[in-house]
DNA sequence: CACGTTGATGACTACGTATGCACAGAGTGC
DNA sequence: GCACTCTGTGCATACGTAGTCATCAACGTG
């Protein structure tokens, strides 16, 4: 009787990559595969000679030391994960490019986690792949402030840091900036300029960022007895259509806003559009102010009055702590928190109320 | 006599991560940790209650399966590599993005690949993580026409696919926009506006997007039997500087042109940003288009004329395409060519040429 | 000349997981 | 009661690398 075929639908071979080890390249050498790996961590121990010829016969192979076998057996990834949840939004790639950057100078490669939603079930599968051991750490740009990944995080010992955004329920250490004072310097030269009238459209309360801006923003203008009535505030997202929308509302009140302080750039943005698409001057009729000071903010069709936060010095100190985290070299129950200085930057959309509407 | 002090500086120790393993689930559950294993991947021959149980301990102690060991032993990393040169151009963000989104809908993850300087011994150093077996596929986006980096990975024999751009001395599959057309159908729209003098401001010319624009609108015009003129031609990088430098020089010119097709979108807002500085009036006194359709060139502030390139599908099919070839279901030696439609969309940078200048 | 000493190299194992194989026990048909 | 099939589980091994220990040759040195 014939032996049953086999009809496994075997799952189809990976396009049976021939991939060279560092045993091929040592028997091709002649030599042992701890030699090989000597040669490639140029192991003082080496003769150069024998080293020279090992690194010849890997080249002419075509051989690259294993990421996934090194990192196994050294426990070190080199490798440090990012977490972003919205990379389409104008301010991330300005956050994530000079931290891979920095992270590149520290010896290490980044992996970005975009995460679309936080919560759920999703979260679960989410937190999952931050922590099967991929990464040595963690940089997090857009924590909401209840969640739950930091402290799960802590819990199982993976190291972190937090970068432009923080969550105050657990301590950890951060690189931002002091977003309250920039607020409240933003709400000076509001007052400075004439107005009293001022409305806002915020960011979402659920992050650090919106909740110490705003708090800046109404300390600021405390100073002089403004008041930040709840009819001239709006919220959102960080994004235009927040911006776009908060404007058209706030414009079309019986008595507008002289100014407004808008959450971020890219919610400014949004009003400017939406300035634009209304023909209302700025700031003839309204002035309006940011924050963050992105590339796009100084653009001649913008000319945007705003905060500046150092994003690459920034990013550079986030990649610092968390590698001194990785590598052992910080104190482990001690935080560090780097607080960055907020500088007003005035371009031309910040200027006096209109005449007769003071 | 009392033992040696052990002064060696030890590697600091990693935070001491107690990284809990699969053999730690196995002896708190009292299985092995094959069952352990079995129950995570859901194999049918387990036994559910068993799984339950096992799958109960695993959650209690903070079990993750480590990515590392799996994928040394699968031989499948189930992570795409993502090859970009240059995040802060507004640009590839709305090309990362959705990449991430239709990889993690096929079961793979995104690991970015930023590298600053293509050439020389960068080029080796870049290489080598590609080839390190961290991924099982690469997609390029960034590629310039003579690069290295296609033609060694396919001597490798590591998947890979162009999204965006692509290298013609190396086969490969691709997800592009067929730039030649789309750039024609602009000049089409060009000359029916009643434009004779058109000058442009093109990309690099080491890239196919760049080359292949242009080789369109010159095809294009020469419909009509007009010329574009070296004097009328600049040519830079994709960035905003391009544009806006682009445009003051043309501007300047004893004969302006009356119309000035960008090589890309961020190139005319560059162009739109000089044009403000200026107060030149958009398209009163010159007519500007450009090409790629990012988000930002319909805000109403900029309201480009441009041609559309659908982005997300080109991406997701990207994806598929790589991903067939990854999991062995493409044929190996055919190459499969994914080209997009480009559509002109109309807005409001494009007007007849001004009277007078014709 | 016996004995450390040094320097260069190979054999071997661990890292955490997946999986082929063996095997135990339960059920089934005759 | 026996041969047989199933079902569930553990044992052992392999994946590619780093690093520990042993080995071995060459070389002074007293």
């Amino acid at each position: 009787m014939p032996p049953k075929p086999v009809n496994a639908v075997r799952s189809l071979s990976a396009a049976a990559l021939a991939s060279v080890t560092g045993h091929d390249v040592a028997r091709a050498a002649g030599v042992s595969q701890s030699t090989v790996s000597r040669a490639f961590r140029n192991d003082a121990r080496l003769s150069q000679t024998k080293r020279a010829h090992v690194l010849e016969v890997a080249k002419a192979l075509g051989y690259t030391p294993s990421h996934l076998g090194r990192s196994l057996v050294t426990r070190l990834t080199r490798t440090v994960g990012m977490a972003v949840t919205d990379l389409e939004n104008p301010f991330y790639p300005h956050v994530v490019a000079p931290l891979h950057d920095a992270l590149a100078g520290l010896g290490y490669r980044m992996v970005l986690f975009m995460e679309r939603l936080e919560g759920g079930e999703n979260d679960q599968l989410a937190l999952d792949r931050l922590l099967d051991r991929s990464t040595d750490g963690i940089v997090l740009t857009t924590t909401l402030l209840g969640s739950a990944i930091p402290r799960e995080l802590a819990r199982r010992g993976l190291p972190f840091v937090f970068l432009v955004r923080v969550s105050d329920d657990v301590g950890g250490d951060c690189a931002v900036v002091d977003n309250a004072l920039g607020a409240s310097l933003m709400a000076a030269e509001i007052l400075r300029h004439g107005h009293r009238r001022v409305g806002a459209i915020f960011g979402p309360a659920e992050t650090s960022t919106g909740r110490d801006r705003e708090r800046g923003l109404r300390a600021g203008l405390g100073v002089a007895d403004v008041e930040l009535p709840d009819e001239l505030v709006c919220r959102g997202p960080y994004g235009v259509e927040t911006g776009s929308s908060g404007m058209e509302r706030l414009m079309k009140l019986p008595m507008p806003p002289t100014a407004i302080f808008c959450g971020n750039d890219t919610i400014a943005i949004g009003a400017l559009n939406a300035a634009r698409r209304r023909d209302i001057e700025v700031p003839g009729e309204v002035s309006l102010v940011g924050f963050d000071d992105l590339p796009m903010a100084g653009w001649d069709v913008f000319q945007l009055t705003t905060v500046h936060q150092p994003m690459e010095e920034m990013a550079r100190t986030a990649a610092q702590l968390l590698v001194d985290r990785v590598e052992g070299r910080s104190e482990p129950g001690q935080v560090r928190r780097a607080v960055f200085e907020p500088l007003v930057v005035i371009r031309s959309t910040l200027g006096p109320p209109p005449k007769g509407r003071l």
